[in-house]
DNA sequence: TTTTCATTTCAACGCTTGATGAATTTATCC
DNA sequence: GGATAAATTCATCAAGCGTTGAAATGAAAA
């Protein structure tokens, strides 16, 4: 698109002088804006206002403000998914209830407050170009991969049922908790009329044993009593 | 907002000429552009493209776009919480399995084509004004009362865990089709390499089958084999 | 025929958006 | 000190947005 832009990594010599704003402080503004008003109310404008500098210096920075979004996401996504490896290693013998759950907990860590930022990830897939698309898919999958792994694991050793189609059911299980994510605090005082500090673990707790019993290994176990004292 | 706008509604008498796009037909192709292009994209200038006529006439017709899509909301909802509520009268007695994918049909026929429409509701529940959000809730209410009713039943007459809290059950429930609606077609390819028309059913199976193990009681008897057919 | 009025269009306003090219500041090197 | 180059700003563009007031259209009423 933007054939002779200047590129994001500054050369090496003569002199940089006091560097105001660099590509992370950009970024960093960047994600505190697209958390709170998401793509389409996060303008170059309010970044750059956010980060204190001018509209053009983010062209500086970045190419447009597509590629600003691909960098966020570089970014954001990589320790997502290294810790989701870690939870992944075959070497981990945990039992499977419990591992799944600490895979959600890391998507909570990670997912829970940037409202604005799943739903910018969420117009992309449905929106975006080829190129972002592929980008978003490409650090998706990473991260799926870990939990397919766990499925995996925890039907060869007897506590999942093996009949279970392991990409839908990684797929419910996370899809599940970005909607109550999203939606719990927005819909809670409505119609549960419980605060949403209150009906969001509720919720995570709910969906976590509906999806345990529709997952588990025939007869079903009870999960453990303090299953969700795990952070 | 506007004070002395025409209003919507019009009068008797004189004439009236050839009426070229009424209240409907601008809602028709209100539908058809929000469906396609979500609220963002769907510019007044491209409903009244797509109507045939000029934007100033919706101007005419709704007091706002706001307003139009409220209208819009109006026309599409209760159509499908009139269904819902047929489905959920306690004089049927069908199986609770069988209740609840009618309830899921239901859904798939109104709302699987429109994924802007979808997209839309999702943004303005997020961060629609408060009047719109309350509508929303409104309309979302009275369908939901009738998922409610169906699970009540299903608990009363042993056909479904008496633990369950129903609200989250039956949000549960709806929340993860709409979800596949909406990411099955745009990732299927990309994560299983089946097209979405065979990629969608198989996802409607695996998650009502996970569901049903998750909500029935015990012991849990397998669905029918023709549950599924059932459209 | 003239009047009346519902319907429809036209032309614009004010605003925001993503993006650019030129100019400017500031530190380092020769 | 003057050249060099990185970092930053300024002014601006063209496009799109929701919205509005005034004007035009055309059929029925008088």
């Amino acid at each position: 698109m933007k054939p002779s832009a200047p590129k994001a990594l500054p050369h090496k010599s003569r002199g940089p002088k006091t560097i105001k704003v660099d590509t992370e402080g950009l970024l960093d503004a960047a994600q505190k804006v697209f958390s709170e008003h998401g793509m389409g109310g996060a303008s170059i404008r309010a970044i750059a206002k956010e980060a204190g500098c001018d509209p053009a210096l983010i062209y500086y920075h970045f190419e447009s403000k597509e590629a600003m979004f691909l960098a966020l996401l570089d970014r954001k996504m990589p320790p997502v998914a290294g810790e989701l490896e870690t939870l992944a290693d075959p070497a981990n013998l945990e039992p499977t209830a419990l591992r799944l759950w600490r895979a959600t907990r890391i998507y909570r860590r990670h997912f829970c407050q940037d409202s604005g930022f799943r739903a910018v990830l969420r117009g992309q897939i449905l929106n975006g170009t080829e190129g972002t698309k592929d980008a978003i898919a490409r650090h998706i999958q990473r991260a799926a991969k870990c939990n397919w792994a766990i499925l995996e694991q925890g039907i060869q050793r007897g506590h999942l049922r093996p009949d279970l189609n392991i990409r839908l059911t990684g797929f419910f299980l996370v899809r599940m908790f970005m909607e109550i994510f999203d939606l719990v605090p927005a819909f809670s005082e409505r119609i549960s009329g419980l605060p949403p500090d209150q009906a969001l673990p509720m919720a995570e707790r709910a969906w976590f044993e509906l999806f345990w019993r529709g997952v588990a290994a025939h007869p079903v176990k009870p999960l453990p009593a303090d299953l969700f004292s795990v952070e």
